[in-house]
DNA sequence: AAGAGGATGAACT
DNA sequence: GTTCATCCTCTTG
């Protein structure tokens, strides 16, 4: 089943990043399906965090989508280059967000290959954030798109896949240094010992 | 109008 | 470990 909205309209986004662990992504990108298990997220929340786009909930063209009530995604290009998916969550008028960052494919590795041309080793097709849209062909057009219709082109699917508290362990986010001390905050969560995952944080916590 | 820099990844030495 | 690709967004003047 896909979730309902009301799962990504909850004002905590911080629990949602690590409720997502475990769920399922679909996409339908011209006609090609993939999906994958989310195996590694961050949460990011305006007004308060230094090292979220919408720091101090500062309005702007880009940042404009992750005011919209949750449930929607917030694609945005990154170093001109690698395109990041995150989920919108919170009510409207609430900037929170959650950036998939790495997924245990389960759908059509075979166009997440061809995709990702030129990578041969399963394991590096989508353990990065812009590695993951890559391989399931999500880019800046799907900024916005709405995430809890069962045909949508991007969904999530609850797999039933129960993630307990003591297989997540938390750390900083990185590529922060800007936000000072917000980016000593554990709001990156990865399924423990899971292989699809980024390469292992020099601190990491149980939560 | 111009300049700096980024929620990264890949290919180097 | 280092470098650089690549372009959009935001800030400043």
């Amino acid at each position: 089943m896909v979730l309902s909205r009301s799962f990504f309209l909850r004002p905590d986004v911080v629990t949602i990043a690590r409720e997502l662990l475990g769920k399922i992504i679909v996409t339908q990108v011209e006609g090609v399906v993939t999906s994958g298990v989310i195996v590694e997220t961050e949460a990011y929340r305006a007004p308060d965090d230094r090292g979220c786009h919408a720091f101090g909930n500062r309005k702007t063209p880009r940042t404009q989508t992750m005011f919209e009530a949750g449930g929607i995604a917030y694609v945005y290009l990154c170093y001109g280059i690698h395109h990041l998916f995150n989920i919108v969550s919170g009510e409207q008028g609430l900037a929170h967000a959650v950036l998939i960052r790495a997924v245990e494919p389960v759908l059509g590795m075979d166009i997440m290959k061809d995709r990702r041309n030129g990578i041969r080793h399963p394991l590096s097709l989508t353990n990065g954030p812009g590695k993951f849209t890559r391989a399931m062909g999500i880019n800046v057009s799907h900024d916005g798109q709405a995430l809890y219709e069962p045909s949508g082109m991007i969904k999530i699917v609850d797999g039933n896949k129960v993630i307990t508290e003591n297989q997540i362990l938390a750390s900083p986010r990185v590529g922060i240094a800007y936000a000072g001390k917000c980016a000593l905050r554990p709001w990156r969560f990865r399924v423990k010992n899971n292989p699809w995952t980024s390469k292992p944080d020099k601190v990491a916590y149980a939560i």
